[in-house]
DNA sequence: ACTTGGATTGTAACAATTACAACTTTATCA
DNA sequence: TGATAAAGTTGTAATTGTTACAATCCAAGT
């Protein structure tokens, strides 16, 4: 049985929990996310897939990142109003916007600590922390040009 | 002399110091502001300037936000992907969205513990929290209809 | 009053996302 | 296995939020 067989079974039974029938078209995306790290945007995803399945339709990455999004299985990402991005980690993390390279960086941060009296009475789902600024690169590279 | 003629000229000082001259539009759009903490969209300032200033042009709505964010006057809130919302408090606050009903909270937050050892070389300029669930009006909704 | 530059306006363009209907694949069960 | 139903995919069209841009307006200073 081959690599991806395995995986696919693997995360069949994973998804099959959840009540998300596994597509090849699902497991592509699944597999885009673990390989790239960099928080894509829909349109990266999309591309990067294409190569793979030429008749993809964007329609279908959109579909399947709100049921796996739904499912609690990729982080949505709006740390910018033009650009959501998506992300497979679902750990305790921040994330960070270099507003000169537009890079997103994560940072670990306790989740937990993010809270406040004000929200005794709410029920919390989901935790975000946004920071921007500049990246060491390129505070180094305004530094050079001096 | 009359108090918005008051607001004016003491806001007029406050935007010199940054280089930008107050018109009567982005005067209405700060009052707007002032007015309205309930974290309103672009569409909800217009409208609601609209009232006042009959020939008001959305783009005018948008440029002016963008100055006054620029300025660091108003706090720019992607807490989702398809709305922008605008906020006129600067203070050390987290934003609470209610999925069920939509509305917005703010809530206090020490935005100092927002920091982490992973950026000790980033140069951080904008911190965000941003939380998500049920708001307990929402909660107390649901328990009734059970 | 004239000029200059910034602000406003309205329209058109753009990009991201969603709606929807046709089609294809997969699952179910006799 | 084969028929039927359900779910997933696709492509196009529509929608929405935002930006680009050119024309016009307004206000300050000479």
């Amino acid at each position: 049985m081959s690599l991806i067989k395995l995986l696919f079974e693997e995360l069949k039974k994973k998804l099959k929990i959840r009540n998300i029938n596994l597509s090849y078209q699902r497991l592509k995306v699944l597999e885009y996310l673990t390989q790239n790290h960099c928080h894509p945007t829909v349109d990266q995803i999309f591309t990067g897939i294409q190569k793979d399945i030429s008749t993809l339709s964007k329609t279908t990455v959109y579909n399947t990142l709100r049921i796996l999004a739904g499912a609690g299985l990729v982080r949505v990402i709006t740390i910018e109003d033009n650009e959501t991005r998506y992300d497979i980690e679902v750990e305790n993390h921040g994330h960070f916007k270099c507003e000169s390279c537009g890079a997103i960086y994560d940072f670990s941060i306790d989740i937990d600590l993010m809270t406040s009296r004000d929200l005794n009475n709410f029920k919390i789902n989901d935790k975000n922390v946004y920071l921007k600024g500049i990246c060491p690169r390129c505070l180094s590279n305004i530094n050079e040009n001096k």
